[in-house]
DNA sequence: TCGGCGAGACGAGACGGTCCGTCTTGACAT
DNA sequence: ATGTCAAGACGGACCGTCTCGTCTCGCCGA
């Protein structure tokens, strides 16, 4: 009657996790996120499948440590405050923009989002361990400027960050429009006005 | 040398059409999205893999056909002109939430959000056929508000319906926040705000 | 007017593939 | 000794193609 024993992680071997994690990172490069199979991030990786199915429950969860790994060593880095909002925050939107269209990006970044949809277990990480970190670095330089006077004192931060970044995340996902600069500076432009103090 | 035949649209069953629509619909509803096969449709609909194959590219372009058959019922209706415009985007804003809240429409608008992250050509037919149509009639809203001085008149439509939308979409993709009545009057007092005349 | 004919869509399902998730094996590390 | 490892066999689900035999048309000649 032996249960299914829970693995060890003090025994895991970090070369496969690594290899792993390469491959899944790299094979949605290449086929886009809905081709890309456990067996072959598994041949890819020269791992078998159990050590797949050993530490991650899904496909999904995969690819999204594969880009965990990634963001952690960008983790940390904080934004400008020159003092001026607007500069600062066209020059953050411009580097939004200029990343959603870099077609290197473009695959991974929809691979993530695809599964997101349909996963909340997956949602709640992403928000948790991806999008908390970088919205907290972004509303400690709102709160800066609502300390200078430059926003509304009583803004909602979170919201705040909705109007700026949304229509952007919807343009991209749905493909209606152009990401250029105009179009970061254009939101920066409206979200300052709509919070104004 | 016998290419395979394109077939004749004049001689299609429009039984088995709706027989696979009706279908594709109930099992998104019952299962999600993910877990619904070709296979499936067919026999559910008592109709043959290959009258699906022969009509449709793809597993999301029956899906879509399900939803458009549903959104072409209640084409045509206009939104409200009392003249107060903050007003009336609160209607239409509260009842856009009630949807996007409701547990019947999650499974299948999260299924088609994900078909089309990933497939520009079935992207380019939404905004075709079920979201332009729509915004169209927002627009033409947004238009009398215009003449009516209530918003700036060289304000771009497009981004208006964006930064109006986008934050409520943005927050049910990633299941960030709450959709309640409230939000969506404060997505409508930001908006005008923004956009005042 | 009507009956036969050919084209083509139909329901059903066989077929070879791919990938799933589980399970087994023997090598290796601790 | 115990547990992970790479490798891959295994049964099952679905894929997309294909082949059946049937059914429904429009057309054409009697």
């Amino acid at each position: 009657m032996s249960q299914p024993r829970k693995p060890n992680p003090a025994r895991r071997s970090e070369r496969s996790r690594q290899a792993v994690l390469d491959a899944a990172r790299d094979l949605v490069s290449e086929l886009g996120y809905a081709k890309v199979s456990i067996e072959a991030i598994a041949a890819r990786a020269g791992v078998g499948k159990q050590t797949i199915y050993r530490w991650w429950p899904s496909k999904g969860a995969v690819i999204f440590d594969s880009f965990l790994a990634l963001s952690e060593s960008e983790e940390g880095m904080s934004l400008p405050d020159t003092g001026d909002l607007e500069a600062d925050l066209k020059i953050v939107m411009r580097a939004t923009v200029a990343e959603f269209a870099d077609p290197a990006f473009e695959a991974p970044i929809r691979a993530l989002n695809t599964e997101i949809i349909g996963d909340p277990a997956l949602a709640a990480q992403y928000r948790e361990k991806l999008a908390g970190p970088v919205d907290e670095a972004k509303k400690e330089r709102l709160r800066s400027a609502q300390r200078a006077g430059q926003l509304a004192a009583d803004a909602d931060l979170d919201l705040v960050l909705e109007v700026l970044y949304a229509p952007l995340y919807q343009r991209w996902v749905h493909r209606s429009g152009p990401l250029t600069p105009q179009y970061a500076d254009a939101l920066v432009e409206i979200t300052l006005r709509a919070f104004a103090p």
